[in-house]
DNA sequence: GTCTATACACCGATAGAC
DNA sequence: GTCTATCGGTGTATAGAC
């Protein structure tokens, strides 16, 4: 259980923190959010808040931190999955899986824009980038190379593409109607060999 | 020719001004972006871009006045084309003719986030999204009516997802690699209905 | 560690000369 | 119509008390 309390205390702060900046970014975007608004909503004051996170381009990076390791584990889980449509679906569920969460287009559009501005948080988004889209070629790789796939089919482009439509779900997202159903079946069917006409592709979340 | 000088000259002013403005919102934003930075590039005082645009707000949403002109045109184009092939396929060219500009993903983003500000914006935003879901929708309705697309296709949400595809494009946009022809490819895959195992869907720009 | 209080910089918008 | 000059409001980040 470790110490109990002053060392949980800060952690405890920190995520509050944390918490408070997410939601603060995600409905009035970076620069319209003061450190005083998260101050607020996590209950500390704004000094506080400098204190925990030195600037708020850093609290605003830490909001991804955990992006990075949670597209590591997304990629091992679909490199274990024997079969590409089922990889390939499983990645695409996963990167797919906040898009509804309120404000999620806003802070995806902030993101998008920050990466311009903060080197550090350049790198971070990069990397996780490359992690995704390798394991997405890499998916689309082995379908086309054991014809469950368009053979036609570039993977590195076609993984472009995949995430590109995952990216746009986060944009539009309404939360009345769940486009993921439908973007698993586009992503069937563009990937899909054209000479598989019937074919079950669907598979539980 | 109308009277030369004068009339042309502030129509000339407006132009620029409003030039220099999407350069500078595409690169850094708009809350980055001051009135003096604009005011620079355009080659005239800072006041004269309030003179000419009232507010900083008013001058964003301008350099967006003509997407909804643009979205009718596109709309009464894909009406006028018979196969519903062509027309899906048109409407998402024409949607998308702009993901390769420099400076579209960072355009894209502060538009997302604007709208949540900007109610005027917002109006005018919605409005030409009525008119391009409406129009892709009715096409995609046509398509399955005729059988040549999928027929157990929902038409407004396969074109919420279309709308959603191209959205993505913007976010990603890679000058090295042109995502559209995968795009039409995949929207092609998308909608056409499953037992037409060999189709032609390629069509010059 | 956390708070209060504030210094300091910055920028949108305006006023008034030309 | 356009410029120069400036003011008022605002918000980051810090300094120092507790």
């Amino acid at each position: 259980m470790t110490p109990p309390s002053d060392l949980a205390r800060r952690a405890d702060r920190r995520a509050a923190i944390l918490e408070a900046a997410a939601l603060e970014f995600a409905v009035r975007g970076y620069d319209a959010t003061r450190a005083a608004d998260v101050a607020r909503r996590a209950g500390v004051a704004s000094g506080t808040v400098f204190y925990h996170f030195g600037d708020k381009a850093t609290l605003f990076r830490e909001v991804f931190a955990d992006d990075l390791p949670r597209a590591r584990g997304l990629a091992e889980e679909a490199r274990r999955l024997d079969d590409p449509v089922n990889a390939a679906l499983h990645l695409v569920d996963g990167l797919a899986a906040d898009v509804l969460v309120p404000g999620a287009p806003v802070l995806a559009a902030e993101l998008v824009r920050r990466v311009g501005v903060d080197p550090e948080l350049a790198r971070v988004v990069a990397e996780t980038d490359r992690i995704t889209r390798g394991a997405l070629a890499e998916t689309i790789e082995r379908g086309v190379r054991t014809g469950r796939f368009d053979p036609t089919l570039d993977p590195p482009t076609a993984a472009g593409l995949v995430l590109a439509m995952v990216d746009g779900l986060y944009l539009g997202a309404d939360p009345e109607h769940d486009l993921r159903p439908a973007l698993r079946r586009a992503v069937a069917a563009y990937l899909r060999s054209p000479d598989m006409t019937e074919e079950d592709d669907d598979r539980p979340t």
